[in-house]
DNA sequence: AATAAAAAAGATAAAAAACTCTTTTATTGT
DNA sequence: ACAATAAAAGAGTTTTTTATCTTTTTTATT
């Protein structure tokens, strides 16, 4: 098991390299997103067009056209991918699969895993899709392979 | 998404109730323990004769057969069931799924995540099967919904 | 207006995960 | 030995996730 769902991951590495190629205005086409993150082109369509339709990342038609991202966009915290694709789960969710958990009817686990929900969704928080274009930029990151 | 796979969820809620209830060479069925874990009977049995066969659970056949755990399996920590089921990749998987990924070629996100990895194994590694036997005698915790 | 480019949408397909049902084997107690 | 009990094993089915392929719609350019 990953922390992600597979879509998840695509999507987030997606977004990243979109960030990352489409500076100023231009538009990266699905197929230089895909070979750039080396995911199926067409799975990942789906998942950039669902993105879209939340307004997550956006797209035009047409020649020239392909995916990018507006300022509102650049600045947007990872957890706004995730929870778009996966869902709250990982922020609130019982590890043991228990639909009542809570403090007043908890989980054996479920202080621990407070704690771990809470650092994994304060990073997702804290960390902006663009903080990292220069990483990307300078070859010390990669999101292929 | 949540951080276990059903199957995991299931192991672990099953292990604590097995713990919890078989104390003293007691066995426990099948029957019991899915009703007090509320989970599928015949989807649990299978995933209770998988850990058997990993010596992560005891099992006795016939009358006043069943689940129990030794001495050995009931100081064993968490981390070894996990493992168990979900394999590793939750203690060293790369968290954007990338197959290469590591400090050399490292994903944007992989010093966060393995900060975040690393607390999981941590914590699941110094917690014992047994540990919460008294919460679940108070009725502190619960396994069920 | 015609053409070409590119995303959107629709329809399937394949693989994995979750779950169910039936038969077999081992063990205990009579 | 026989009957009853309970896990083990085998053989599916269903649902969800992941992935592919085709057609349609929108837009820019000539």
């Amino acid at each position: 098991m990953a922390i992600f769902s597979k879509t998840c991951e695509y999507a987030i590495r997606a977004i990243f390299f979109i960030a990352h190629k489409a500076s100023a205005g231009a538009r990266v086409g699905i197929k230089e997103i895909s070979a750039g993150i080396d995911s199926p082109e067409h799975f990942l369509a789906k998942i950039l067009q669902d993105l879209s339709r939340k307004g997550i990342v956006q797209s035009a038609k047409g020649p020239n056209g392909g995916f990018y991202l507006d300022e509102a966009a650049l600045k947007r915290p990872l957890a706004d991918i995730v929870e778009a694709v996966d869902g709250n789960g990982i922020f609130i969710g019982c590890g043991l699969g228990l639909k009542q958990c809570s403090e007043v009817n908890p989980c054996p686990l479920h202080n621990d895993f407070k704690m771990i929900r809470n650092q994994i969704h304060d990073l997702l928080q804290r960390t902006a899709i663009s903080e990292f274009n220069e990483d990307l930029n300078l070859g010390i990151a990669s999101l292929k392979k």
